[in-house]
DNA sequence: TTCAAATCTTTCGATATTGAAATAATAACA
DNA sequence: TGTTATTATTTCAATATCGAAAGATTTGAA
């Protein structure tokens, strides 16, 4: 949408950044589902079995933290892994709140089969930009997600600054 | 997440790059919700009353197409802003498959209300980047999401490239 | 005209996602 | 030690989201 908005110029602009910045994420994850590489598994059970392969053994809380998701997504998606029996969740012994998730040699196998592909997808899609330019995309999407680091749960309401004169 | 990747460079740039543009988007969208502007709408509620107050009536089906988002979904968060009184379903009398939604009184001054104040947000959100910034991270953003300007109802299983060499 | 194909919306089942409340266990401290 | 605060996970209710299938209606072609 070429955002039909008229107001100064400097909103203008954010906001048709803002629109062309959050249609083509959901683009681009649109056709990452889109390109069968995945197999059974959602995005969101990629994200977690991903980080857990590459990671080693984390508890709900630290996937929580890495993936930017609420502890309470993370508890369902890790209820629909394990259903599959490609995690399994073990009590710690030395702190008893803690639970730490293992992959099962099935989902072992499962994401050393999906993780090359997805891979694969990605920098196919990803292409579409020079190396140069996925440089320069990085930069400024870190610029613009600083101090934004931590999952939902922790977040709090900001005081409320508007102060866009 | 530094990606954790052991492949050749062409691919870890893109995941690299990958994992910071869905880092930052979800994190915009995180604190977009957090600043306290939507009263009591969701981000996919203001999309809709956005879109119908600067577009015009339109039926669900334009709807998902504008927002890119599945007919279903949209029959849904058409429910809840019916269920407010924010929006009106009227059968099209020319074509009666088609239903034209319109913004209720209320659900103008909703919009009327909280647009402004959201495009504020969003403009002192976005100004973490400069003029010229956001310039480039749009015209990057649009350059990768080519041809993705489908809504998902209409996405059909590509046959499967991967020609990532 | 009639029937098959196409179009538009809704329904349905599954998964995702949040935020708040509930549970359980540990840590801190009076 | 006993009570309170903190931390970790799960549960719960509400909304989002998809994709496929169902329903209703119109179009197009024989």
């Amino acid at each position: 949408m070429p955002t039909h908005f008229e107001g100064d110029e400097r909103t203008k602009l954010a906001l048709d950044t803002f629109i062309k910045f959050t249609r083509a994420a959901g683009a681009f994850e649109s056709r990452l589902l889109h390109r069968g590489q995945l197999g059974d598994l959602t995005l969101s059970q990629f994200g977690v079995l991903e980080t857990l392969h590459h990671l080693g053994p984390l508890c709900p809380g630290q996937i929580s933290a890495k993936l930017l998701k609420s502890s309470g997504n993370i508890t369902l998606v890790l209820d629909n892994l394990e259903k599959q029996g490609l995690v399994q969740r073990v009590r710690d012994t030395e702190d008893r709140r803690k639970i730490t998730l293992t992959l099962t040699p099935a989902g072992e196998a499962v994401i050393t089969e999906v993780f090359p592909r997805q891979a694969a997808v990605i920098a196919d899609e990803m292409s579409a930009l020079t190396p140069a330019e996925q440089e320069t995309l990085g930069r400024l999407c870190k610029k613009l997600g600083l101090g934004a680091s931590e999952s939902p749960d922790s977040i709090v309401n900001q005081p409320n600054p508007l102060s866009v004169s």
